[in-house]
DNA sequence: AGCACGCCGACT
DNA sequence: GTCGGCGTGCTC
């Protein structure tokens, strides 16, 4: 008999390594703890999954654990639990989440600097030394560097293999810049005592009582809760302040730092009890709020979804706001939905989930009406005014809407004017036969770019030259009505000489975009062009005059998606707008308003979510049917060409019934690898995309050289 | 991931 | 010959 230890790795590895666990390290190690282990070559940390006696070795060659250094606290069963399920859920492996999980100290790896030592520059200079050894020698000659500096100026693939030769045979020297590595205070878990009745706080509506209830059960349970933004923090200030004062932790997740913002008048209420954490705190910041949590000074976290993996214990509320943000998907790295692992963490603590939006998910709302656990605070009535225009977008401007823009700019007011077209002209089309050019991949219309004369799909990121004739007829092309941010800023130039037009939108470049902001939050830009980027990046309640040009145009893209989507831009633009007497809100459309349009401007929600509804179980789109997205990529296209066949065959064996939508396009410009393949299938319900899931993990054990992910949509 | 190993084309 | 690039498979 004798004691193993099951250890997980931080690898894109799904299988846990057996270990032999020697006497002297019985006492201390215990499961969550860290440890660290030979694989391979390596000595590499990971966490104790499982401790077991067996009572004969394996037939395998068993290594021994090396070493558990008490420089952090086992990482909480849950946690381990957490990365699991998460991990089946969504096919990363399992050890890259509890990385995640890892306090700052253990993620701040050493600096490494190389240098040349004497030996090295004497063989340097006898110009023996060619090659790529002889390349990193001359880029030592004079200075020392970091491997990722090398690598990334010889842009070799693998630098270690090369900088191990050398340094063996004594050419180089790799010196280790130890950080100043202050130990973390560990301190033991908080316990949360009831000191006194707990006071409910005032002024809280009938369903927030019955969700304190839920609070004090312990039950857990979720909630979806709407209404409008200012109503929807009262409430859930009330809730989070309650919360505080007996129970164990809070939760907040917003989808991106920049929305941290709005909750400032929480954090400062809570003084001290309240901290922030996102992956762009300082090294000191986030040691400093580790520690806050860890020894339960601060009980509310208000994070972006990396805050999930912080193995604090207990969780008791977890809200995720502005749920129908497609940013807490996260597609690079270890990919995930964070919708989707708040659920996971909030049931395997039962904790309280909410959910909040004042444009939630169609599915969403769909799930939370049929089990009863809708909640909705309501809006105040707005006070700008909403037209319509239909005519071009020039001709407005110059004429109807000229004398007021100029007489706004004279009170030094400020407009912004949201596109969601980045060119010239939205498209390009035949005024003899109709034909209007599209992407190959996408079927949708291509923008124009006046400079270059080139087509470019906004949705795919596809560019091609733009035909002078039309393809079908010979006919002229014309651009379309439908207008981009080019046009606009030459327009807005010509009519209001001397005034600066700002145009805010993606692949302007960070420091550009940043001095945009500034001009703005100053009040010194006025004209404001923005597209959907700029939403993201401008602080709300600025503006007495928003644009929205040609909004119905989002409508047309092939998603399932587009109209919850293009919802939601226009509330978040509505959002934008100063809520004054004065302040006007313009849609100008191509032709008569889509009905999705006036809805969400009059933020009508349940008469578009009655609508969509409709529409999706009449093309039996989720909820009535669940999508799945697959992604499949290698190095080479051919290769994940080659396995996606083969994982076709597969699931059309294991699900008779599987329908395949698409291929879909990918939709993220910004996501470099050409090299993947997706697939969209359609299931019938959610449970049945668990099979599918066990499907895809027997598929990935033949073949784990692939990236392999999944993205649900119930 | 990182590392070893083996295959293959290019060049002293 | 042998150097270096690249694909493949393994790590208890």
């Amino acid at each position: 008999m004798a004691t193993y230890c099951e250890i997980l790795f931080p690898l894109p590895v799904f299988q846990t390594f057996l270990y032999r666990l020697p006497d002297e390290l019985a006492a201390r190690v215990r499961v969550g703890s860290r440890v660290v282990a030979p694989l391979g070559s390596r000595k590499l940390s990971g966490y104790v999954l499982e401790i077991k006696e067996l009572s004969q070795e394996p037939e395998f060659r068993v290594k021994e654990i090396a070493a558990c250094p008490e420089d952090q606290p086992d990482l909480p069963g849950i946690i381990l639990q957490f990365a699991l399920e998460l991990s089946a859920r969504s096919l990363t492996a399992p050890g890259l989440f509890l990385e995640m999980a890892e306090p700052p100290a253990a993620r701040e790896k050493p600096r490494v600097k190389l240098a040349i030592t004497e030996k090295g520059l004497k063989e340097l200079l006898s110009g023996r030394l060619k090659g790529r050894r002889g390349q990193i020698l001359s880029l030592l000659a004079d200075r020392q560097l970091s491997p990722v500096y090398i690598k990334r100026k010889l842009k070799v693939r693998e630098i270690n293999s090369y900088l191990r030769s050398l340094s063996q045979e004594g050419l180089v020297e790799v010196r280790e810049k130890a950080g100043k590595k202050k130990p973390l205070k560990i301190t033991p878990a908080p316990v949360f005592r009831q000191l006194a009745l707990p006071v409910r706080p005032e002024g809280l509506p009938e369903s927030g009582h019955r969700l304190l209830q839920k609070l004090e059960s312990g039950e857990g349970g979720s909630c979806l809760l709407t209404g409008s933004q200012e109503r929807r923090l009262e409430f859930l200030q009330k809730i989070i302040e309650y919360a505080a004062q007996h129970h164990g932790f809070t939760l907040v997740l917003v989808p991106e730092i920049q929305r941290l913002e709005k909750w400032q008048p929480l954090l400062q209420s809570l003084s001290g009890r309240a901290v922030v954490w996102h992956s762009q705190l300082t090294d000191s910041l986030r040691r400093h709020n580790w520690n806050q949590i860890f020894s339960g000074r601060a009980r509310i976290v208000l994070g972006t979804r990396s805050a999930l993996f912080l193995p604090f214990q207990p969780l008791s509320l977890l809200v995720v706001d502005e749920e129908q943000d497609d940013l807490y998907y996260q597609a690079d790295g270890p990919a995930f939905e964070a919708r989707e692992a708040a659920r996971i963490r909030a049931g395997l603590e039962k904790s309280l989930l909410i959910y909040t939006s004042d444009c939630p998910r169609v599915s969403q709302f769909y799930h939370h009406r049929q089990a009863g656990s809708l909640l909705d605070l309501g809006r105040e009535e707005v006070c700008y005014r909403v037209d319509y225009y239909h005519q071009d977008l020039g001709r407005l401007l110059k004429k109807e809407l000229k004398e007021e823009i100029k007489h706004r700019l004279e009170k030094e007011e400020q407009l912004l004017f949201l596109v969601n077209r980045k060119g010239y002209a939205g498209y390009l089309f035949c005024s003899a036969c109709g034909f209007v050019a599209r992407c190959e991949q996408c079927r949708i219309a291509m923008s124009l770019q006046k400079k270059n004369g080139e087509l470019t799909c906004s949705y795919c990121g596809h560019t091609r030259e733009a035909p002078a004739d039309c393809p079908v007829c010979g006919g002229k092309l014309r651009p379309g009505r439908v207008r981009g941010s080019q046009y606009l800023r030459e327009q807005l130039q010509e009519i209001f000489p001397g005034k600066k037009v700002e145009v805010l939108e993606e692949g302007a470049g960070e420091k550009d975009s940043e001095k945009i902001v500034r001009r703005v939050k100053s009040g010194k830009g006025q004209l404001v062009i923005g597209t959907e980027y700029a939403l993201r990046r401008l602080s709300e309640g600025r503006f007495s005059m928003l644009f929205l040009v040609n909004p119905e145009s989002s409508l047309n893209l092939p998603d399932f998606q587009a109209g919850e989507r293009t919802l939601a831009t226009i509330y978040k633009a509505l959002e934008m707008v100063k809520n004054e007497d004065s302040s006007r809100v313009v849609a100008v459309t191509a032709g008569p308003e889509p009905e999705l349009v006036i809805q969400a401007l009059s933020r009508n929600y349940q008469g578009f979510w009655e609508k969509e509804i409709e529409y999706r179980r009449l093309l039996n789109y989720p909820p009535f049917s669940c999508l799945v997205e697959i992604g499949l990529d290698s190095r080479s296209l051919r290769t994940s060409g080659r396995w996606s066949r083969l994982l076709l065959e597969q699931l059309r064996l294991d699900f008779p019934e599987l329908e395949l939508i698409g291929p879909r396009i990918s939709r993220k410009k910004w996501r470099r690898e050409k090299r993947e393949v997706r697939l969209m299938v359609r299931l019938p319900s959610e449970e049945k995309a668990g099979n599918l899931l066990a499907s895809l993990k027997k598929f990935r054990q033949h073949r784990p050289a692939t990236r392999l992910w999944v993205r649900v949509w119930p």
